[in-house]
DNA sequence: AGCGCCTATGCAATCGATTACATTTACGCT
DNA sequence: AGCGTAAATGTAATCGATTGCATAGGCGCT
């Protein structure tokens, strides 16, 4: 009977090199007390061989997988493409490898990936979701054995440590924007609400309103859910009123864009009409026709400061900053004009 | 000394249940062999104790990780978003998780990923690259033990299962479409070349223009790669010429984005002046201004059916197909129209 | 009663590494 | 020579599960 691939194991090497597998094992991990001759002997006896230690045996071992998990809403929002790249590039750095996790939103779909952490699969996570499970945690005992950062969201009733940009400035900066442009009447339509970022983004909103005086109307003020449909849903919803808006802050790129092509078809001109923000600068924002004035955040480096803050906690270093704030950047492109007629 | 979160181990629930660990073990995976009054006061003993098996012990016992790899030249493209969903949710649904692998396009990256494979880190891979390590297959020893299995791409020199669509016969209908609007003047850019699917995208172009007997001078068929950017220098590069086309046919719709941009910015309007032709039907391409006429191929299913075939042959399935081809659809929007002047 | 068989369970090996502790060897110093 | 010490290596426990083989007990059949 054959091993699965007929790996060559540590006793092989030592063996092979005349020695005990303690010292096999110490040459190749660069411990000190191997002599200079033997720790040859073994590397060339591991190089003959082709051998490489196996990670089953070496997780039990030593307690750890060397992987993390990376928890996020909805694996097919564009916006986490970077961060996945941010994240993956500082793992690999790192010698970790990364484990997808997708909640769909779904509390049950969350505890899973909690399980998974607590049952030894991963050593650390990376959560991006809103969503905790009720009691995990205290169950997983505390963060400091398997550590977790948020990313993007914010959990408030726990102390996690965090990356995350000020949403709720940004927003106000983006609605500004269309402030100083003119405009009066300016429309929002958020993320779905019982949500940290959602409503951060909406209390930028609703603040920068209210400094300027702005009477926020309740039609103004919709709940979507950041898909390509509600931005137009919602739009055409705003423009069959008879106080009509003539600019809108959205929660996200993908509304914005649904809002535009909707907007396009009820005949209206953008930025002429109507003037559009979004918010998140998504790869193809620029790109859009007309190119989207949107709140751009650097993405590829809230998923490596994630990683890098839980590289950090799971080699025990606790004076790692327990939260950190990046900086958000308004980039105004031509969906924003002047406010029309006038 | 305490163990990091002070989890129960088997031995814990065996000594609660008054039973040995073997036991506990047969009872906790269905065996037949378990007394139900037994088994019940094992599951009573775990449940209390809030028991989790190991899975560092238990992947080293069983020779298997309960992981894949799902390696792709490129996180940061979104092409991939569905491809991740069908991938994660088929894994998920039969108790595995996703190892995410980025090569970007670096052969050596490649490498590290076949390494982890050897090293027991996952059981099996889905391969979205074209590219192979050198002599990688051998030293794997048959794709029996750790099952590869390639998706999008084909690579050429190997057999291993796939999963794919017929790049060049869908090209070709593409292509067709145009010559059918009665466009003359047809140039394509491709994508990265000594590449599979870059070729027989090609391939589907120079294929319909043969056959319509319309010559394809060599300013007309462009290499590019894939990239925004590229879509729009070789955009610009070709309308500087005296003689323009009236059609594109671009290998992915990220060039097409960006070749409408340039055209845009040269003035001209899509369709009217020029017809644009993408590939890949990505998230954003129903919704770009104009809507972009492209090829559309089942992202998701071509995740699932990847994974599926994976786990067919984890579980020791060689009846499995080796082969997949799943149907494409073009789907004609607004970027193309008859040919002007006509 | 005795035998065989089946069911339920336990014992201990096993997976393949790491590492605490023990042991050997060599060398320097008095 | 004898002793102490440091360097190099070996022995065996360990990580926490699964599982082949042994065994005890119960039951039916002759």
């Amino acid at each position: 009977m054959r091993n699965m691939t007929d790996r060559a194991k540590i006793k092989d090497i030592a063996r092979r090199a005349g020695v005990s597998t303690a010292t096999v094992s110490r040459a190749l991990s660069d411990s000190s007390l191997v002599a200079e001759a033997t720790r040859e002997r073994i590397r060339d006896a591991a190089r003959t061989l082709d051998y490489r230690p196996n990670v089953a045996a070496r997780n039990l071992r030593m307690q750890r997988s060397m992987s993390v998990l990376l928890v996020v809403r909805d694996v097919c929002n564009p916006f986490y493409l970077d961060i996945f790249k941010g994240v993956e590039a500082a793992a690999r750095a790192a010698g970790y490898s990364v484990l997808m996790g997708n909640t769909e939103n779904d509390p049950d779909r969350a505890r899973e990936y909690f399980d998974m952490l607590r049952d030894g699969h991963a050593d650390g996570m990376i959560l991006m979701t809103g969503m905790l499970p009720q009691d995990y945690e205290q169950i997983l005992g505390g963060s400091k054995a398997r550590p977790i950062v948020v990313a993007l969201e914010l959990i408030e009733s726990s102390d996690l440590p965090n990356v995350h940009i000020d949403n709720r400035a940004a927003a106000y900066r983006a609605v500004k924007h269309l402030i100083d442009l003119g405009h009066q009447r300016i429309a929002h339509i958020s993320g779905p609400m019982p949500e940290f970022m959602s409503s951060r983004r909406r209390e930028g909103y609703l603040a920068a309103m209210a400094d300027a005086g702005l009477p926020v109307p309740a039609a103004y003020d919709l709940t979507g859910d950041y898909s390509l449909r509600t931005g137009r849903e919602l739009c055409r919803q705003l423009f069959s009123y008879r106080d009509r808006p003539t600019a809108l802050f959205l929660a996200n790129d993908e509304m914005a864009f649904g809002a535009i092509n909707e907007l396009r078809q009820l005949g209206f001109t953008v930025p002429d009409d109507v003037s559009v923000v979004g918010f998140d600068d998504i790869f193809l924002s620029e790109a859009f026709y007309p190119p989207l004035t949107t709140v751009s955040q650097p993405r590829e480096e809230i998923g490596r400061r994630a990683m890098e803050m839980l590289l950090a906690l799971l080699g025990g270093n606790d004076a790692a900053p327990s939260s950190v704030e990046l900086p958000t950047c308004l980039k105004v492109r031509a969906s924003t004009g002047p406010v029309p007629g006038r």
